[in-house]
DNA sequence: TTTAGCACTCGGATATCCGGAGTGCTAACA
DNA sequence: TGTTAGCACTCCGGATATCCGAGTGCTAAA
């Protein structure tokens, strides 16, 4: 395998052209500081590494510059931890000082706020509320034909719909339904809403409410849940001043990609719970060939519930962005855990 | 003024300048099915348009091009009303096809299915819920530390947050204090509920709740409405194909303006009702200095509530455009006031 | 007043040149 | 045997020159 040295140059040569975003070269990497080899041997090094996959020339007579396999090697044996700085820190914090907060809100400006960091794009989504239990139904009718639905979770999601009310339907008989609801449905995890309404609330509708075939169907509406995938995005204008990036046909397809909510959710959906890291060809896409995207969950309860992701060029600061999103993906999991979870 | 021929040519320059994006010269418009005049005489007129300021050349030597008082004048005398395509009308009605709907998924989803239509980029401005009145105020303890608060409007309009529970307050006095807010301030606008805070409710709240000081600093949190500004963008990419945007750094300040929700609230809230079109320059803002923007505001029960916009190169399809955005504008207004307004 | 003719202009595409940074290879050296 | 100096070679990128074509303005004729 490779030699320390190998290694060691390898690293110089990822964190130079990293900086520099210019193939690195003998003579100017020689000329480092803590490089003690002299151009002709790092050449010669060099060169091995380019046989072995580490390393490629843009052309016959530049500087090297690190293949995929390189970053590879580089993000998997290589990296130094990195310490965030307190000007990091103190941003990150500020998120959650506020007293009120919508979870929404907080999601929304983490990726602000992980975006103007690092001078990427972010990508965050969630949080999934998929898993979380209901808690209470309210059914409010603003006028004779339409009426709000407002569900809360467990998790203080509260998710509404507006839905159109029958004329069959009497204010009375909304308050049977919303009471059978409330009264049958509390605990159940959103995703069972639609099951339970045949097998436990049909039932009783039918028992309780006069226009039952009406009241079904207001119910099914009701409990609807709204498909809707949360992907939040921030500093998409961020990879314009990236210098591989100058290219706008490359850039669009990336843009267009990156307007595709439900792709985009496809493919940095929770899965495994950690740290992914994702490098040019491995995001089997063509428009993030020249891209890496780092994410990582966050979760409730242990639960991987959403994720929080940064788009940038192969050429990217891994340890500084991966710095970040595990200190974010921490400190979201335990806020969120901490607010919605009894204690007892 | 102008002449009768030399509004023809002007509007022939301008139509063909929009569809080429290429300089129009003389000889290619003599060509021009329903124009009947040799490249010489053309030659003369658009000489005198350019000196009156209406038409300009990229140099000397090059075919003209409309300047922005060229595109003034046409939009404000020489346009034609376009005709939507059915296609273009089936579009815009698949918005409000739905049911069950949320208002702010058919916003967000105008915006993508205006920026689909124009292949521009559209930003449009969520219903401003400033003006509604509360329905009902809903407080949800989801645990000893934490509560849910939620206010409906009488527009359906569903507002919540997170808000954090005093030990003090026992689930008896929530209730007192849900009461006394829904009694108290049903009907009032949410833009009000701050002042009534004091004038009306901190009173009452010192009469029934023992721990007065809490529950006052309770009530202000969960009234607190959420200042977040509602903006959607769809179709940003779309910028990228237009040939006066292939200069990375120019779309860029574009891009980065294009993130600042707030920036953008303010140029484009709902001052006027109707159509606005801003061209170049009129935009007084650097980044737009090549970009037209197209909006109209829509509106709940003949008041304003938010705005449409399209933003593209000032080579723009008005007439397409501005079709498209007046009738889009208006249905939402339809469909906003029929949904949530009382009949009786 | 319109048009044809003509000399002129300028941008953009293409070709050519040149310097510099870098390489690979060979041979000398520790 | 591993390291280094030397050298010829490569190739990119910027600068320069050239050419072509579309278009213009002007003048003079219709």
């Amino acid at each position: 395998m490779l030699t320390d040295r190998q290694l060691f140059i390898l690293q110089a040569i990822v964190d130079g052209y990293i900086h520099s975003a210019e193939p690195v070269g003998s003579r100017s990497l020689s000329k480092q500081s803590g490089m003690s080899y002299s151009p002709a041997t790092l050449r010669n090094e060099m060169a091995d590494l380019e046989e072995m996959g580490f390393l490629e020339k843009p052309h016959s007579s530049s500087g090297r510059i690190p293949s995929e396999r390189g970053y590879r090697h580089y993000v998997d044996h290589l990296l130094l931890p990195h310490q965030l700085s307190s000007r990091e820190i103190h941003d990150l914090r500020s998120l959650f000082a506020r007293k009120v907060m919508e979870t929404e809100q907080v999601v929304k400006q983490s990726a602000t706020i992980l975006s103007e960091l690092t001078s990427y794009a972010s990508i965050v989504l969630g949080p999934e509320i998929f898993e979380s239990k209901l808690k209470q139904v309210q059914i409010i009718p603003l006028n004779d034909r339409t009426a709000v639905a407002i569900l809360v979770t467990d998790t203080g999601h509260v998710e509404n719909h507006t839905v159109s009310l029958p004329e069959a339907l009497k204010s009375s008989d909304l308050e049977k339904i919303a009471n059978i609801l409330n009264d049958r449905l509390r605990g159940v995890p959103l995703y069972q809403l639609q099951n339970k309404i045949t097998t436990e609330v049909a039932g009783l509708l039918r028992q309780h409410v006069t226009n039952y075939r009406e009241a079904l169907s207001f119910t099914e509406e009701t409990l609807q849940k709204s498909s809707e995938e949360k992907v939040y995005y921030g500093g998409k204008a961020n990879l314009l001043s990236q210098p591989e990036f100058k290219d706008v046909d490359k850039v669009r397809m990336i843009f267009e990609l990156l307007e595709e909510d439900h792709t985009m959710h496809e493919l940095l959906k929770p899965e495994q719970s950690g740290l992914m890291i994702r490098i040019g060809q491995e995001n089997a896409n063509q428009a993030f060939e020249d891209c890496s995207i780092i994410s990582a969950s966050y979760s409730f309860n242990g639960n991987p519930v959403g994720t929080i992701s940064i788009v940038g060029p192969t050429r990217m600061e891994y340890p500084r962005v991966i710095g970040l999103i595990e200190h974010l993906s921490r400190d979201l999991s335990k806020v969120l855990t901490n607010l919605y979870t009894d204690l007892y």
